[in-house]
DNA sequence: GTTGAGCTAGTCAAGTTTGACTACTTGGCC
DNA sequence: GGCCAAGTAGTCAAACTTGACTAGCTCAAC
């Protein structure tokens, strides 16, 4: 999953250079290990990765007080894959753990671009009720009774993430966040998240 | 995720024996790449673990037309892990994976079962809307607001499950599919899985 | 003054998933 | 009578995830 590539990345990015248990922290205490079912294993394992990819940079520190650790910080690269990253998330449907991800990363992306994407996911979202409404006419005889009932569930979760897709584009619309594009953000004040150290 | 090997031991069992490329094709008349994300890989993967498990057991068969191939049977074992898998993905929340697939082997359970560990399941939904409502008057201060937003979405999901299941509930009730206590289930009438072979 | 609980910081092996690849057969079309 | 596309059957290495484990520090209580 590259919704743990995401996450690690924006907090990285986000408090403008961190160690891995800064990173397991911060996403704990945004209750990230219950909606992203990220464990702490993953977040080591995203940080080199993403290191050895060129999207953060190591630099070893020496324990002052307590295990020594290894600082990492985002790359310009980085940052563009990154902001990628979340405009896909909130695109692509049937992939909650990417949208989960990308909601809480949010901010990285200005509020006209953030629109956009959510906008599309709307789009998307609509056609495939459609689809779905079809199938529903013309079922597979292949598959059982009960596997064409749950299509009743799917095409229920589409409408709930409809509505809250397009509540979330009007939010946006009518100035709710602090984007990147506007003051405060954590483009102009970077290191904005209160560490618990 | 145990979704595949639920998967992969119903078929086997629902079709009283079958090869991996029949688990393969199986699945996919019933759409279940899309909503179990099974690749090819993953099947063979999970035959050969359910088979040193004890679950399934192996007869390689030689390759009258086509390449060879191996064979395998659920084993006494295989069947009772294989209900209780289905039994715990109705109960648990929070796994949409395996609530698919549970419901794709729901025939497996007998009535009366199936609905009790459906209607454990609405118990627990309703539960967790409850404890949604009181984190929503107390939220975490330390999470961002765009995050604390997303709990909006999840109980949206929360509501549409519980609908359903209600629903799926009385269905079952009203003597809806065939479960195993019923007349002409894969019980009496082994191997109905109607092969394309 | 030391024991134990909990926090900080991470490693590691084992298990699982993925995607790309192999190889053989069948049937249709030219 | 040959070639190509599609179907059948599966292997494999690389990537990723998981859960259990290590290990030092701090602070409070006994």
């Amino acid at each position: 999953m590259s919704a743990t590539k995401l996450l690690v990345l924006g907090i990285v990015h986000l408090s403008g250079g961190a160690h891995g248990y800064q990173v397991r922290s911060e996403l704990q205490s945004w209750g990230a290990e219950s909606w992203a079912k990220i464990k702490p294993g993953s977040i080591y394992h995203a940080l080199k990765k993403a290191a050895a990819d060129g999207l953060l940079t190591e630099h070893a520190e020496p324990g002052n007080s307590g295990p020594e650790r290894v600082l990492y910080r985002a790359t310009a690269r980085g940052r563009d894959e990154m902001v990628e990253l979340v405009r896909d998330g909130l695109r692509r449907t049937h992939d909650p753990d990417m949208l989960n991800a990308s909601i809480a990363m949010l901010p990285m992306l200005t509020r006209t671009d953030a629109i956009a994407q959510v906008n599309e996911r709307v789009a998307r979202l609509e056609a495939e009720l459609v689809e779905q409404a079809k199938w529903r006419e013309h079922p597979n005889r292949d598959a059982p009774e009960h596997v064409r009932d749950q299509a009743e569930l799917w095409a229920g979760h589409a409408r709930t993430e409809l509505e809250w897709a397009k509540s979330l584009s009007k939010r946006l619309s009518e100035g709710a966040y602090t984007m990147a594009d506007d003051p405060g953000s954590w483009r102009t004040v970077p290191g904005h998240l209160k560490m618990h150290s």
